[in-house]
DNA sequence: GGGCGTCATTGAGAAGTATCAATCCAGCAT
DNA sequence: ATGCTGGATTGATACTTCTCAATGACGCCC
């Protein structure tokens, strides 16, 4: 059960420009898709854009950066570190979501630490840039309201999926939300390295292990081509569901 | 592991008069904290209060009544019913929070079934007020953000503590978080049944009123009166952190 | 190619939990 | 008081999972 993450403090951002929000091609999924471009106008600190490498820190948990972050590509990992090392990650989130809000409601500092999984491109954002276009803006505070919603829901499911059952059966579901959310446009997903999925799950790294090859032998996970696996949903489906 | 909740489909709810926010003594707590008295004025559709007997179900999931409610007195569990019966209780509130929210983004039902654990005294507020409210009052917005933000909160320290651990550290936690969110005046809590309990961190019934047991025969758990308990709160948190 | 480091896999025994069944207990109605 | 009833507790056993330790697989660098 013991899982302690090792964390390479590589904050080696790359800055990939300056974000041009009302020129953005995937606006709609961001943070500011229900603003007019008038808005961008006001907008008078800058916005830039970075890549980090996998594995690296977005922030730390308890530090106070001044910035929420909007995801553009990649997955990022929100973990939980216990005074005594062990760490177990909340949330997985992914392109169109954006973490650090909890700044905006007057959080004095983040609360997880947040790590690139993959490459990671994302667009880092001024408190007070939202907190000024929130004030003449009410879509963009909805936004935000949604944007928690679906952090919520994504906790209850992470509740609900991987807190109940044998580690067979949440393995199983751990696979499903994989494929699930975070399929390429190729269709296959990443599988997580066995330490990352312990964390998720609250299980031993050994214990995963056996469950991911279990599925391996059985066919009903393949590997499609370098780190991208494919899966039989039903099967796990199943599995998930009586084991 | 297996848990059917008994669900009473007694949802007798006693109408106990209109809600004059304006003049709610503990409004400072609730969803219309912020607003100016002002603003209710502009209320067409009423607001009415009512109070739940123990074990009544507010709503149920994906049905769809276009009430938030918000709770003045009381806790309450909400609840996934996976479709086998099984279910698992997500996460627990009490005075001063907000529940259906989900329905404010556009969501076509409630995400989960609430019911009440003890008596419960709440505002029924219709869905189409908070929304009329929110055009007017940027205030609303980000008071209904910081709510789901809370409820964010609590839903990763359900993760994080609730889903880490052995049954015994889990336990532990558990009663430390009804020490810490629901004592009463009295300084003491309401221990929940063992089948909730078990609903909230995933395990055994049997297991869980062994550990209860434990606790209770050490003296690190203790009876008020009559429901009402106190604890110890170091012993637990030592058992929490190493078993 | 060979050595090396990292991660995944597998095995075996210990520890923890679920399950089934029996018993206990407090509150309540008769 | 007596019996009833639902929940809590306890016991015994089978099963699952953790832990420690060994082995295997793969990429990387020299």
């Amino acid at each position: 059960m013991t899982s302690e993450l090792a964390i390479t403090f590589c904050t080696d951002a790359t800055w990939t420009g300056r974000a041009h929000c009302e020129k953005c091609h995937i606006r709609k999924l961001m943070l500011f898709s229900e603003l007019p471009t008038s808005a961008f106008e006001e907008v008078l600190q800058p916005i830039d854009q970075y890549m980090y490498p996998p594995g690296s820190v977005l922030y730390e948990a308890h530090t106070h950066k001044q910035f929420i972050y909007s995801i553009r590509r990649g997955m990022v990992k929100l973990v939980h570190i216990a005074p005594d090392g062990v760490s177990r990650i909340v949330r997985l989130l992914g392109p169109g979501t954006a973490i650090g809000l909890e700044l905006l409601d007057g959080a004095d500092g983040y609360h997880h630490t947040a790590i690139a999984v993959n490459q990671v491109d994302l667009c880092k954002i001024p408190v007070s840039t939202i907190k000024q276009l929130e004030d003449g803006h009410k879509e963009l505070c909805m936004h935000v309201s949604k944007l928690l919603q679906d952090q919520l829901d994504l906790a209850d499911q992470w509740i609900v999926a991987l807190g109940t059952g044998t580690a067979r059966q949440r393995v199983a579901q751990l696979v499903l939300v994989l494929d699930e959310f975070f399929s390429e446009d190729n269709g296959a997903f990443i599988l997580l390295n066995r330490e990352d999925m312990a964390a998720m799950i609250g299980i031993a790294v050994e214990t995963v292990s056996r469950m991911i090859a279990d599925f391996k032998r059985q066919k009903i996970l393949y590997r499609f081509k370098e780190n991208y696996y494919q899966c039989n949903t039903e099967a796990l489906q199943d599995i998930s569901r009586q084991g």
